[in-house]
DNA sequence: GCATGATCATGC
DNA sequence: GCATGATCATGC
């Protein structure tokens, strides 16, 4: 069949694909699709059939690319659109499976980077729950080729993940593990597992990918705006080259280690409020010299979370660390596996401690961090129990009742509500506990609740608890 | 108004 | 002093 573009030229392939924005493939190709055996649970589907029917190709999943001489590999992929209309990525890109037994001995050039993964031919459709992605409107298609100093990076990402599998450890993998390039989890559940070379332990099936933070300035730059704002904390490649991103981070923090906040602000310019829940934050980001109106690129390539503690002299620290609320519907419909929580688990943090010297705080510690195997294992149990308590209608224990038999009221006139979620007390690392403006701002239960026969409570999150916090990751030396 | 990072308030 | 439930400050 005569193709209409040259498969073995990279700007043909692009151009001929950007002619499908637009469109969709349920719209160009009725009569064809009828002819194909189409499964609907299929994720990687619309890739396969846009090679198939659109470019006439026939689809592979071996290691090669997908336009092979054109050293070009094809992908799909999701976008959501903000309120402002800008386009976000939906979830990360999966590229290649890690093959666990080659990453142990070839080099990232060759593993990578001049394999299948290196020049991406991307097709962003848009993303709505319910629609099969064959119907989605095709919005944003360009091709990507990783910048000098994103390759330093990522390198370094894919020397972590060969290292943990020399080691044996391809079964501790994790997303956080890295900045750019994930080993995330691919397979429809936890017993989707492979071998590895260096140990007997069966290890989760994982793919290199690239996080959310990543795509969205992927999709940025294909769409040819900017997303938000933007400061660099790596000014020359030069200085990627020899050092890694961790270690120029950390840095500049420790340039700072020992000064008080009033010091930290004045050295660097930065007028603050001290009674601003959100005056760490300010300061941490003052001490990376990024503007307050500005996010660090870096930071959200990798979709890093940043959290500022408070140390007590005696190393206690006295709050839990919050995370966004959740709804319980969400919880209610979701599997570990593909949960938001287990995303969580499984992301990099910078903790920032500024510990008290019983008169103010100085800045003590910043540290890159991401969770353990193990830990990661007690929350997904944590995680079950929530969702059990959502399922089965038995969130409320009672109203919490005076001596003399009156409903206690919050200090806005609310009547406070004891739960049966997971409590500090029931695990050492995760707990849940109400997170809202006020216990008024409330979320639908799905399953009505059979105590208090009530059909929404309070907003809630997810903790990492505070003698965790502190024993795992301020008191630890990686 | 609400999402988010962070801290407060009170009973035991 | 801890555990639990609630709320604050900011930015958009």
């Amino acid at each position: 069949m005569e193709l209409q573009y040259n498969i073995e030229d990279k700007n043909s392939i692009i151009q001929f694909a950007k002619k499908f924005v637009g469109k969709s493939i349920q719209s160009e190709f009725v009569e064809e699709l009828k002819l194909l055996d189409l499964s609907n649970n299929d994720k990687g589907q619309l890739g396969k059939v846009i090679e198939k029917l659109y470019f006439k190709y026939e689809p592979n999943s071996n290691a090669k690319a997908d336009f092979e001489k054109a050293g070009l590999e094809l992908k799909s992929s999701g976008l959501k659109q903000l309120r402002s209309e800008e386009y976000r990525a939906k979830e990360r890109l999966v590229l290649s499976i890690i093959n666990y037994f080659k990453v142990v001995n070839e080099s990232f050039e060759d593993n990578f980077l001049n394999g299948k993964n290196g020049h991406l031919l991307l097709i962003f459709y848009l993303y709505a729950k319910g629609l099969n992605q064959l119907n989605s409107e095709i919005k944003l298609v360009g091709d990507w080729k990783y910048p000098i100093e994103d390759i330093e990076i990522i390198k370094q990402d894919w020397l972590k993940i060969q290292k943990k599998t020399q080691q044996g450890k391809a079964h501790e993998l994790s997303e956080g593990d890295t900045f750019y390039l994930g080993a995330c989890t691919k397979g429809a559940n936890a017993t989707t597992v492979r071998k590895q070379p260096c140990s007997d332990v069966l290890a989760k099936q994982r793919a290199y990918s690239l996080k959310p933070g990543y795509v969205n300035h992927i999709i940025a730059s294909i769409a040819g705006e900017t997303v938000g704002v933007y400061g660099k904390l790596i000014t020359s490649t030069n200085e990627i080259r020899e050092k890694t991103l961790e270690e120029i981070v950390i840095e500049k923090f420790r340039n700072y280690y020992g000064r008080s906040v009033d010091e930290i602000s004045v050295q660097t310019g930065i007028k603050l409020n001290i009674n601003a829940k959100n005056f760490y934050s300010i300061v941490s980001h003052a001490i990376l010299n990024i503007e307050l109106n500005k996010e660090i690129e870096e930071f959200e390539k990798a979709d890093i979370v940043v959290k500022t503690i408070r140390v007590e002299e005696n190393n206690n620290i006295v709050q839990s660390v919050s995370f966004p609320a959740f709804e319980f519907e969400q919880i209610y419909n979701e599997h570990w596996i593909s949960s938001e929580m287990k995303d969580i688990t499984e992301r990099k943090y910078l903790y920032i401690f500024f510990k008290s010297d019983g008169n103010t705080y100085r800045l003590n510690k910043a540290t890159f961090w991401n969770m353990p195997l193990s830990d990661r294992n007690e929350v997904r149990k944590v995680w079950l129990e929530t969702k059990y308590v959502i399922q089965n209608g038995k969130v409320f224990k009672d109203y919490d009742w005076d001596k003399n038999g009156n409903k206690r009221l919050s200090k806005k006139g609310n009547p406070i509500r004891k739960n049966n979620f997971p409590k500090m007390s029931e695990s050492l690392i995760c707990h849940v506990r109400p997170h809202g403006n006020d216990s008024s701002e409330m979320y639908t239960l799905p399953v009505e609740d059979k105590t208090l026969k009530l059909n929404e409570y309070s907003k809630q999150c997810f903790w990492f608890k505070n003698t965790y916090v502190r024993d795992e990751i301020y008191l630890k030396e990686y």
